[in-house]
DNA sequence: AACTAGATCAACCGCGCATTA
DNA sequence: ATAATGCGCGGTTGATCTAGT
C-alpha cells in the first residue's frame, strides 16, 4: 500500500513560523477550532502542511502551554519518569500540564542526559554505567556494594512477588478490548513483570527500557496512549508498589556513608538524592503545575 | 572584531496505529 | 476484510545562539 503524501509539497510553506502565519492559525483554531488538520491550511488560508499547523499549535501556540526554562523539580519529574517509561516522551509530557513532549525530549537530549552520564548513569538504563565499564561519578567500591544490595533486595522482592502475583490475577478486566490480540489487565501485569521492566522492578533497580523490552511489554512503543491509558496508569502504580527507581535514587543515599557521599562531591548528585524520600512516590500522583 | 565549535530548540520526516469507508 | 486516510509519536535535522579563542 503506498501512503498519499499529507500535502502538496511544492505548494506548501516550510521552515520558522513568521508572526502573521502564527496569528492567523491561532485566530482560526479559537474561532472554529482545529477540526481536519489535513484541512485547516486551505480553510485558515495558511501555506503550511496540515502536519505542521498541529505541530505549531500543540508545541508552541497552544493557550495551555507553559514557556520558558524548566523547574529543577520538573526536571526531577522528567528524569523519573523516564526511568519508569522509557523514551514514550508523550507518556512523560501528559504528567506534567503545560510541557509538550518535544521539549521534553529536547530537554533530555541537551541537559539531562548529560547530566546522568557525569553522574556516572547511564541515560537509558539509569543504572550506573561501571556495569558497562565506564563509571565516572561514583566509586567503584560504592557501586559494587550497591549492586550487592540491589541483588539481595531482588530476592526479596521476588518473593513479596510472587504473593503479588496471585492477588493481581485476581483482578477484573477493567474493559472490553477492541482487538482480539489486545491483552487483558491480568496478562498484561504478568507480562510486565516477566519483561526487563517488571524484573527492574522486581530488582529494585531502576527502570530501563531497551526499545526490544519495550515492544514485548507493549506491542509497540508506541501503543499507549498517555493521557488516560488504563495500562499506563496500572504501570506506573506497579511501579509505585514496588518502590521504584525514586528509590533508588533517594535509597543510594541511604547506604553511603558521609565519607562516600563526599567521594561523589557532585552538588547535584546530592540534590537528586534528596529529592525524595524513600516512600515518596507522590510525583505519580500529583502533577507539578 | 572575526572565527569556530558546541549547545539549543523549533520544525521536519517517516512510521505505525486507529478510524472510516 | 481490506484499503484509504488522519493523526500522533519518536527520531533527526538544521538554523540560530552563545561562549571561547
Amino acid at each position: 500500500m503506498v501512503r498519499a503524501p499529507c500535502c502538496d509539497k511544492t505548494a506548501v510553506k516550510k521552515g520558522p513560523w513568521a508572526r502573521e502565519e502564527d496569528d492567523i492559525l491561532v485566530n482560526y483554531i479559537s474561532k472554529n477550532g482545529h477540526g481536519s488538520w489535513r484541512t485547516l491550511p486551505k480553510l485558515a488560508g495558511l501555506l503550511r502542511c496540515g502536519k505542521s499547523c498541529r505541530l505549531r499549535w500543540t508545541n508552541y501556540l497552544r493557550p495551555d502551554i507553559k514557556h520558558g526554562p524548566f523547574t529543577p523539580e520538573e526536571e526531577q519529574l522528567v528524569i523519573q519518569l523516564h526511568a519508569i517509561l522509557g523514551n514514550r516522551w508523550a507518556a512523560i509530557a501528559a504528567r506534567l500540564p503545560g510541557r509538550t513532549d518535544n521539549e521534553i525530549k529536547n530537554i533530555w537530549n541537551t541537559h539531562l542526559r548529560k547530566r546522568l552520564i557525569s553522574m556516572g548513569l547511564d541515560p537509558q538504563t539509569h543504572q550506573p554505567s561501571c556495569l558497562e565499564g565506564s563509571a565516572k561519578g561514583l566509586p567503584t567500591s560504592s557501586l559494587t556494594r550497591h549492586m550487592a544490595q540491589w541483588e539481595s533486595a531482588r530476592l526479596e522482592a521476588e518473593a513479596r512477588l510472587s504473593m503479588d502475583s496471585s492477588a493481581l490475577l485476581l483482578l477484573p478486566s477493567p474493559k472490553k478490548t477492541t482487538s482480539p490480540n489486545k491483552t487483558t489487565y491480568p496478562d498484561y501485569i504478568l507480562r510486565v513483570w516477566h519483561s526487563e521492566v517488571g524484573e527492574s522492578f522486581r530488582n529494585r533497580k531502576p527502570v530501563c527500557f531497551s526499545p526490544a523490552s519495550q515492544a514485548s511489554v507493549s506491542g509497540t512503543t508506541s501503543e499507549m496512549a498517555p493521557k488516560t491509558d488504563p495500562k499506563l496508569d496500572m504501570e506506573l502504580s506497579c511501579a509505585t508498589r514496588s518502590d521504584d527507581c525514586s528509590t533508588f535514587y533517594s535509597g543510594m543515599t541511604d547506604r553511603l556513608s558521609p565519607s562516600e557521599m563526599e567521594d561523589s562531591s557532585d552538588t547535584e548528585l546530592q540534590l537528586y538524592f534528596d529529592f525524595h524520600g524513600p516512600n515518596d512516590m507522590s510525583f505519580l500522583e500529583t502533577q507539578v503545575n
